[in-house]
DNA sequence: CATTTTATTGAAAGCGATTTCTAAAAAACG
DNA sequence: CGTTTTTTAGAAATCGCTTTCAATAAAATG
């Protein structure tokens, strides 16, 4: 294997110089510089990271903590592999390395330290984690690590994260399906204490106050995100709801799905008897025999910007805010119909 | 940081000491091993793993290389997904680090050289490649790495793969759909000249001969594993063939989807009209409206041998065999209609 | 009990880079 | 042209660990 020390002896210079002419620093005349890079470029060297990081103490791996509630769940959700993707290109992009962990939610707390610890990576990307916000920040902070959470918008101060405006996608689908005439408006969502589903019930809220809908908590399921509580939830729904509902709101686009299934077992027949909008605008929803009505997050443009964010925090680039929020769009498809009068 | 230095400084032993009782080598004492642990526990030591692997040559990662016919398209395959899960969960498992690379197919053959030189990883495990088989194996050899392929069966020798019996996959679609009394059965597949999608094919072939079907070229279709060309397989097949097939086979589930759509928009009913099978069993399929009939892949089971494969490799630990070809089987579900008499 | 063998320890040499810091050479100055 | 200042080059230290090898201590042997 060629090292540096080989180039510095092909070049005729000390190993110091010729690392300070590899990694143009000032002080080295243009001629050595060239004899160096020439030299290097002959005996095709490429420096040892390993060798390079053990003094710069750093690897340029980033690692990516993909948790849910099963290991074997996480990766279901399309809009968790969309951002593990934009953020690896990205990363890549940059000359940097991903490490991917996807760990369950209840092994988070545990998997975090390790991984911080085994010191293989500079800096932290967590995607999916459902720790309650306050925790989670607690033990970011204590990690004394870059770290940066994305998709869902963590209130607490310091934790840098990247996400979708939630409440603004739960506002827009309720909004739309009041436009619609819709009154009676079921909410399918998530776990309280995690702020992207407290976000998005709350975009819910607000939709049904400034319209001066009464909240109707008969009308709120706690499903998990994942399709088979869309399922479940729309059972719940059915059964529970004081009145029956004209619309559902799913959290998301799996719970739709889910939901989709669930209003079919019931021989409930979307949109005609009732109307349904998911969130996320996960891929394919076009091709389904109703195609899905939903909220269209930016979860590419989310990756891109989280890789971004933690490059820069890295290196001390130019500056992104610590907290990101892009705005979602309402995408109109064949699920939701018009009651109006 | 707490470093080895101080843990043999408070153990009050030498720091080669220390190293020989923390990596439980030969030639020290109970006695001191004792004390040596004891500090290195108290001090919370965790020895750098760079420092480590710079005297080692080895970094405790492992890169997966995800390629695909555009970098956007290749997650969008639940098999590599799935497989891209239990590689990481099983390296991790073991203490390895999983590093991903998502790269287009066109430039795979330049990205392989350099993420091995950039010595992120002691090993590479090949996801998704559509290289030709003798191409990529004489890169591969080239790169003086250990490297393997998965899910496809790649023929050279000395290139290490984990993989499905694609041939059988081919052979036992068809062979039910013969059972099933079909005999004018239209195939979808994939590249030419890659190992994988060829076996399909010869699968399929098999199964015609075995029961005296003479081959018909118009009805094989070659598509390229995604959705798309699922759907344009279809039209293109129902337009080409000298008789209209009464059932298609397409090689992977996700162009069975985009089979499915096409099939809907020509006004053709599965399985009343046609009847369809896929291969691979990617999740979800039985929450169609029409549940899928597929071969089933143990794509789990690939992935985990995968990476248990490339741990033995850099380890030297009990051999599994270069090439390991798992079995599939037939999953019956409701998109294939008998139609003997 | 002297001598050989074996077990245990520690000093020192790497691994392959970066980074200080000193020395020499070149340039600028009076 | 001698002196001061600025450039440039190189020797050596360092990052945190493993590993070799020599030295010492303990045990075994005759």
């Amino acid at each position: 294997m060629v090292t540096i020390k080989d180039v510095a002896k092909l070049a005729g210079v000390a190993i110091s110089t010729a690392s300070n002419a590899l990694n143009n620093k000032y002080g080295v005349n243009p001629k050595t510089r060239k004899k160096v890079l020439e030299a290097a470029s002959q005996l095709n060297f490429v420096p040892n990271p390993i060798a390079k990081g053990l003094v710069t103490s750093s690897t340029r791996n980033i690692s990516m903590i993909l948790s849910g509630p099963s290991s074997f769940n996480v990766f279901t959700n399309p809009v968790f592999v969309e951002v593990v993707r934009t953020i690896t290109a990205t990363l890549n992009e940059k000359g940097y390395h991903a490490l991917l962990n996807i760990v369950s939610s209840n092994e988070e707390f545990d998997m975090i330290p390790k991984i911080v610890q085994s010191r293989a990576s500079d800096a932290l990307i967590l995607i999916g984690s459902r720790q309650e916000d306050e925790e989670l920040s607690k033990l970011l902070k204590r990690m004394n690590t870059p770290s940066l959470v994305v998709i869902r918008g963590i209130t607490s101060a310091d934790v840098f994260a990247v996400s979708v405006d939630n409440r603004q996608c739960g506002y827009l689908a309720t909004k739309y399906l009041i436009e619609m005439g819709h009154y009676n408006i079921g909410f399918i969502g998530s776990l309280p204490k995690v702020s992207m589903a407290e976000d998005r019930l709350n975009g819910y809220f607000q939709a049904l106050k400034e319209a001066g809908i009464d909240r109707d908590n008969s009308l709120v399921i706690h499903g998990d995100y994942y399709q088979e509580s869309g399922f479940t939830g729309v059972k719940q729904l059915l059964s529970r709801a004081s009145h029956r509902p004209t619309a559902i709101f799913t959290a998301n686009d799996l719970m739709a799905l889910g939901a989709m299934e669930a209003l079919q077992y019931e021989g409930l027949r979307v949109p005609e008897d009732i109307s349904l909008i998911g969130c996320d605008n996960i891929p394919n929803l076009h091709l389904l025999r109703i195609p899905l009505t939903t909220i269209a997050n930016p979860v590419a443009e989310i990756g891109k910007l989280a890789a971004l964010k933690i490059i820069g925090e890295l290196e001390g680039g130019d500056e992104l805010p610590d907290k990101i929020v892009l705005q979602p769009e309402l995408r109109v498809r064949g699920s939701v119909r018009s009651i109006r009068r």
